[in-house]
DNA sequence: CCATAAGATGTAATCGATTACATTGCACAA
DNA sequence: TTGTGCAATGTAATCGATTACATCTTATGG
C-alpha cells in the first residue's frame, strides 16, 4: 500500500519467479510469450516502477552522464545543453548539470565527479586542469569535450565548430567590403577558442597583406560588458580601424550599444562582425552580421559521441579520441556595410 | 586494482568492520578518535568513494532532483536554473534537467518522474498538466512550482515574482510620462503569467480611467518573434498605442527591432516596456526600460524551499504548501520617454 | 524407447552501504 | 567482588534488480 512495488510483488502476483519479472522486462533472454504477457499485465496491475538505484548498483553504473558548462547564463550554453538533453533523456540517461565555474573548485568538481555520480561526462571548459582531466581519466571516466576543449589537443574526444574557418569567413567579408583596418576583440588569453580564432583571423589580415596593429587587438571575456569595454578602448584610439571582429555575438552587441551611445553610426562609421549566430544577433539594431555555430548540433553530437562510447564495448573504440567539425557559416546582416570612404 | 574500493577495503586496511568504517564517514553515532582517525587515513590511502547507487538504494532515495524547464533556450530560464544547481550542488544533491516541451510528451515525462529517479521535483512550467501533478502528489514526490505555477493555486508550493506589483510598475510609470493609449503584449492565453499580468495591467489602466481597447491588446508567447508580429499589427491600427507595454524582454525587443526597421522611432514615437530584465536589455539600443525579476534569486529560494520539503520530518511541514513572493522593480532606462504631443 | 539438446523457469548469490541488534570491555557504585 | 550502564565495535540483515547456474520439461534423432 505504502511501498513501492518490486519484482517481488510483480512476480508474485503473476505467479513466476523474480528472475523471470527481470527477464520479461530487459527483452533479454527468452520468456515464452504466454508468461510475458502475464507478467507484464501484472507488473501493470501493480504499478511497478522499476527502482534505479538498485538497477544501477547491480549493474555497476550510474545511468546519469555530467555536463560541466561554464556558464549556465550564457544562451550559448544553454543551447547546447537543450541538444544533450534531448539526446540523453531519449537513451534513458539522467543528465547532471555542474557549473564548472561556480563556488566549487576543481577539485571540488572532481571529486564530485569521481564519487560515482556519473558514467560519462561532457566537459563545455577546456580551461578544466589538466590533473584533474588525468583523474576522469584513470576512473575511466569517458570524457567528451563540446565547444571548448583542452590544452592538450587529441587526448580527449571533442565535437567543435570550425573556429578557424569562422574567423576567417570573418576577416574575408571584411575584406571584402573594402576594410584594411580590422580590429579583433577576442576572448580570454589562455581560452582555446581565442587562440584558435586569433590566428586564424591573423593569417587570414596577413594573407590579404592587411597590418595586425598590436593596439587593434582587444581583449574580451566574451561577455557583454567586455564589449563595452573594447568600445571605449576603440573609441580612444587616434586611427580607429573601419572592421571589427567580435569572438562573440555578446561582445558584438556590447561594442555596438557603446559606439552608438557615443554616436558612432554601425555600419556607416564602423563595421562589426560577432561570432555564434545567438538568437537575438538577429534582433539587434542593426541586425547583428556574425558567424552562425550550429549550437544545438553541437550538443546532439556530443551527447552521441559520449553514448558511443558508453556503449562501445571494443576497448580500442572507447579509448580512441576523435574530433569533430561542425560547419560554419558568415550571415550577413545589417551591422557590416562597405568601409568609409576617408 | 581495477575495482573502484569500497568500505570492505577500507575496513580491511583499517583493521575495523564496515560498520564502523560507515559509521565513521557519517559523522553520526560515537566512533573513537583514535578509530576515527585511523579509518580515515585507511580510506585515503585506498582512494575510497561512496557508491552512491548502494547508499541511495539503502537509503531509499535518489540523491538528485529533478528540474523541468519549458525551455532551455531562454536565457531567463537559464539563469533560474544557475541559481537552483548552486544550492542543490551545495548540499550534494544531484540536479536533473527535463526539457518539459521537448520530444517527449506528458505522460512520459510523468513516467521518467514516477521511475525513481528524482527524489523532488521543481517545476518551471506552469502548463504541466493537472493530472500527471496529481500522479507527482500521490507518489509523495515533493513538487516546488518556480516562476509559473499551476492553475489550482495554493495546491503547491511556488516561488513566483509579484508579477500584479510588476504589471502595475509598468503602467503606472507609462501613465507618469503622460502615455493615455497603452498597448499589451501579452505571453500565451493559458500562461499564468499572462493572466496574472494582464489582470494587474488591467486594473492600473482602469485605476486611470484610461481605456483597455481589445484591438490593443496584442498575443504572443514571450519569444522574439511573437513581439515582431505584435509590431507588425500595432504598425497596422488607425489608432496607434504611443506606449506597448511587453510580458517579457525578448518581445520587447522583437518590438522594437520592427519599429525602428519600419523607421518609428523608440522612445520618441512611442515607448516600450518590458518584463524580466534579461542581461541584453541594458544593452539594447535604446537600452530597455522594463521590470527586473529577481531571476537567479527564484531558483535559488525554489532551490531551498524544495529542500526544506526533503528534509523535513514533521509531516504537516512536508505537505503544507506556502508561496513565496520575489519583489520586482522597474529598471528605468531610455526605451520610454513622455508622450509625443500628439 | 532412450539419450541429448534446447527451451523455459526457478534458486540464490551479488552489487555496496547502512543500521538494528548483539557483543565486548570497562568504569563505577554498592 | 559483583552488578549496572555506557561506550565502542562487530555481526548480519537489508534495500531491489540482475544473472550465473541449476532444474525441469519437451522435442527430436537414432
Amino acid at each position: 500500500m505504502s511501498r513501492t512495488p518490486s519484482v517481488k510483488d510483480v512476480a508474485r502476483l503473476a505467479g513466476v519467479s523474480t528472475a523471470t519479472v527481470s527477464r520479461t522486462l530487459n527483452k533479454t533472454d527468452t520468456v515464452s510469450k504466454e508468461t510475458r504477457e502475464n507478467v507484464l499485465q501484472a507488473a501493470q496491475e501493480v504499478g511497478y516502477r522499476v527502482n534505479h538505484s538498485a538497477r544501477n548498483l547491480r549493474l555497476q553504473r550510474t545511468g546519469a552522464v555530467a555536463v560541466l558548462i561554464p556558464n549556465l547564463g550564457n544562451p550559448f550554453f544553454s543551447e547546447i545543453l537543450a541538444g544533450i538533453e534531448s539526446i540523453m533523456t531519449r537513451s534513458g540517461m539522467n543528465v547532471l548539470i555542474l557549473d564548472s565555474k561556480g563556488t566549487s573548485s576543481q577539485t571540488d568538481i572532481a571529486n564530485y565527479l569521481t564519487s560515482q555520480r556519473a558514467d560519462g561526462i561532457i566537459c563545455l571548459d577546456g580551461s578544466l586542469q589538466p590533473d584533474s582531466n588525468k583523474k576522469s581519466t584513470m576512473l575511466n571516466l569517458p570524457l567528451v569535450f563540446g565547444c571548448e576543449w583542452p590544452a592538450d589537443e587529441g587526448a580527449f574526444s571533442s565535437v567543435r565548430s570550425d573556429n578557424a574557418k569562422g574567423a576567417a569567413l570573418a576577416i574575408d567579408h571584411l575584406v571584402s567590403l573594402g576594410h584594411k583596418k580590422i580590429a579583433c576583440v577576442r576572448g580570454p588569453m589562455e581560452n582555446v577558442l581565442t587562440i584558435e580564432r586569433e590566428q586564424a583571423a591573423f593569417d587570414a589580415l596577413r594573407g590579404y597583406k592587411l597590418p595586425v596593429h598590436d593596439e587593434w587587438i582587444l581583449d574580451g571575456d566574451f561577455s557583454l560588458d567586455s564589449g563595452v569595454k573594447a568600445a571605449t578602448q576603440w573609441l580612444a584610439m587616434d586611427d580607429r580601424p573601419t572592421g571589427i571582429f567580435c569572438f562573440s555575438d555578446l561582445m558584438a552587441i556590447g561594442v555596438m550599444a557603446e559606439l552608438m551611445a557615443k554616436n558612432i553610426h554601425v555600419p556607416d562609421d564602423v563595421s562589426v562582425v560577432g561570432f555564434d549566430d545567438i538568437d537575438i544577433a538577429r534582433y539587434y539594431a542593426p541586425s547583428l552580421t556574425t558567424i552562425r555555430q550550429q549550437t544545438r548540433e553541437l550538443g546532439v553530437e556530443a551527447a552521441v559521441a559520449l553514448l558511443d562510447r558508453l556503449n562501445g564495448t571494443d576497448t580500442a573504440i572507447t579509448t580512441a579520441t576523435e574530433i569533430l567539425l561542425l560547419e560554419v557559416e558568415l550571415i550577413q546582416r545589417s551591422s557590416t556595410a562597405p568601409a568609409p570612404s576617408r
